[in-house]
DNA sequence: CGGTGATGTGAGACAAATTCATAATATACA
DNA sequence: TGTATATTATGAATTTGTCTCACATCACCG
C-alpha cells in the first residue's frame, strides 16, 4: 500500500469540502485527477475509503480512520516546515556548547540564562568537552561552539575572542606564601598543586609558568570540582591556580589569599570557536556578544 | 517543500544504516537513487539535512529534527496498514448500532457485553435511533446495524430475524382489569395508556391492537424511561403494553399483573437490519448469533 | 424521461524518480 | 605520501507515475 502525504491531503480535503469536485478546486487539481488518485489508493489499500451510494461521496469507516491519521500527521508536517523556515531565517537553531575548561561553568551559566531568555527557540545544550576532541566534533557538527583558550588555525573554524583573564594563585591564609606580593615558578617547588584532571598542556599554571621554568611542584593532585579545590585549599592541603573570575568571591574571604603570578603579568584570552559559516547567524552573534560583555560585568560584581 | 513518506523513510534508513550505500540496500534501491533523492530534498527544503565533511555522512541538526518526525510518523503509518489488513481479513471493523425501540436496551446491553469480550478490536457504539431515520443512515454507512421490528424490502439491506416476543399488558394489581385472563382492545377505553414518546405507528399496542379495532384509550401519557413507566403503573396512574422480555422481573412482583393481549396471541419478531454485504462478516455474524440466542436465555432466567 | 450535478474512465502529455555507468572524494594503511 | 578501499556525487537514458483533457456514466429531481 503506497500511502503518500498527497493521499492524506486528499482525504482531508474531500472531507472538508464535502465532495470530490470541490476538493479538487481546493487542491488546485482537476476533479478527474482526484478521482484517479482515490481509485488508485483504494485499489492499493484493497479497501473502500468512500461510500458512493449517496452522491456527494462520503468517507467510509476505513476512510474515517485514515482521516484521523491525516489530521494528526499533516499539522506536524506543517510545523516542521515552519521550523525549517525559521531556521533558514535565523530565528532558531542549535547551540550545543563544548567546554574544555572546568572553570568556565562559572560565567557560562549566567550567560546562557540571559541567552535563553532572548532566544527561547534555540536548542541549547552543554557538553563537558573532556572526554572527546572538541574541535573535530565542531567540524562534524556534533557541537556548535567550543570554549577554548588555545586558538589554532583550522580550516572552516573561527576563533572568536571573548575576554581576557589572569590565572591567579590561591592558597590558605596561613600558607607561608601569603607574605609574597607575587608568586614565582620556584615558589611551587614546596607546594602540593591542585589542578583539574586534564593534561598539563591544557593547564595555565604549567603552560604559562612551570613548564617554561622547568619547575616541578612537590606534588600534584587532580580534583574535578572547583568547590572541592577551594575546600582543600582552605584546609591548606595544597595550593592552586585558577582564573580570576573564579576567585571573585574568594578574594574577600579571610580564609584565603590570592596573588598574581609573576614575574610579569600573565594574561590569557578565552575564545569561542565556531564553524566560520555559523558565526554570522543572528543567535550565534548574540551569544558571542553576551560572552564578551557579561563575564566582565560579573567580574566587577 | 515537497516532503513525502519516501523521504522520511530515507532519512531514517540512512540514520539506521549509518551511510548512504547501506541505506540504499535496506530500501532496495541503488545508492545513486538515494543520493539524487537526498539532494532533491535538500534543494527543496533549502536546508542541509546531512553533514558531508566526514565520510559516512551524518544527519545535521535539521536532519535530526526531521528524523524525530520520521520516527514519530512512520510507525503510525504501519499501524494504519496493520489495521486495514485486519479490517480486510474481518478481524476488526465497526459496529455502530441504531435502535428504534426504547425497550431494546434491556437485552442489548448484555449481548454487547458478551460481544465486546469476543471482539475487542471492533469499534462498538449505540445511537438511540429516535432523532433520525435509521435505515437511510444504514445505507449511508453512518451506522452498521439497526434494531427494528418492522422489516421492509429495501435494496442492499437485509433484515436478519433475531427472536420473537409478545407485547404484554401490564397494570397495577389493584386495577379492575386484573380479573381478566386476556386483555382486549375495548378494555383500553377506560384506561390511561402510558407509552414511549414515539409515533403511534411504531408502538405495538396501536399497530397490533387499538388502531385495527379503532379503539381510543381514555388518555395517553408519554414517558421516556422504562423504569418510570413501571413506577407509574405500580401507582395505578395508568397501564402499559411492553415486550415480554421487559416484564420478566415484574411477573413475580405482587404489585403488578401482566396479561396477554387478545383475542388471538400476538407475536412480533425483532430484526437486525444490516447492509447485505456486511451480514457475512465474521464479527457481524457473531453479533447476530448472540442476538438470536442470548435474549432467549435471558428470558428464561 | 430528460436535465442537472456529480463521479468515473481512457489516452496522451508531462514530470519525477530510478538505474546504469562513471567520476569525485574521503579514509585507512603501508 | 601514495595507493587501495570505501563512500558519495553526477549525467544521461529509462521507467514510472500523475495529471489533464475530453467524454462516459450514474443518480436524483421534477
Amino acid at each position: 500500500m503506497h500511502l503518500e502525504f498527497r493521499h492524506l491531503r486528499t482525504i482531508r480535503a474531500i472531507h472538508q469540502a464535502g465532495g470530490l469536485a470541490r476538493a479538487a478546486d481546493m487542491l488546485n487539481m482537476t476533479q478527474s485527477a482526484l478521482s484517479h488518485q482515490v481509485k488508485g489508493l483504494e485499489d492499493q489499500a484493497g479497501i473502500e475509503l468512500f461510500v458512493r451510494r449517496a452522491k456527494p461521496m462520503r468517507l467510509s469507516a476505513a476512510g474515517l480512520r485514515m482521516l484521523k491519521l491525516a489530521e494528526r500527521i499533516l499539522p506536524e508536517i506543517d510545523a516542521l516546515q515552519d521550523e525549517f523556515a525559521a531556521l533558514k531565517s535565523g530565528k532558531t537553531g542549535r547551540l550545543h556548547i563544548a567546554i574544555e575548561c572546568h572553570a568556565c561553568f562559572d560565567w557560562l551559566f549566567p550567560v546562557l540564562e540571559l541567552f535563553r531568555r532572548a532566544w527561547p527557540e534555540v536548542d541549547v545544550d552543554i557538553r563537558a568537552g573532556l572526554a572527546f576532541e572538541a574541535l573535530p566534533a565542531l567540524n562534524r557538527e556534533e557541537v556548535d561552539l567550543v570554549i577554548s583558550s588555545d586558538p589554532v588555525t583550522l580550516d572552516g573554524i573561527t576563533f572568536n575572542p571573548l575576554f581576557d583573564y589572569h590565572p591567579m594563585f590561591v592558597a590558605a591564609a596561613q600558607n607561608p606564601l601569603a607574605s609574597r606580593e607575587v608568586i614565582l615558578a620556584e615558589d611551587f617547588r614546596d607546594q602540593m598543586l591542585i589542578t583539574y584532571p586534564v593534561a598539563r598542556d591544557r593547564l595555565d599554571v604549567f603552560t604559562e609558568l612551570l613548564t617554561p621554568a622547568r619547575v616541578e611542584p612537590r606534588g600534584q593532585r587532580q580534583v574535578e570540582l572547583t568547590a572541592v579545590i577551594l575546600m582543600l585549599v582552605a584546609a591548606n592541603r595544597g595550593v592552586s591556580v585558577l582564573p580570576d573570575w573564579v576567585l571573585r568571591d574568594v578574594k574577600s574571604n579571610a580564609d584565603y589569599i590570592t596573588r598574581p603570578l609573576g614575574p610579569g603579568v600573565i594574561t590569557k584570552r578565552l575564545y569561542a570557536a565556531t564553524r566560520t559559516e555559523d558565526a554570522a547567524k543572528p543567535y550565534m552573534a548574540h551569544f558571542l556578544r553576551l560572552g564578551r560583555t557579561e563575564p566582565v560585568k560579573l567580574q566587577r560584581g
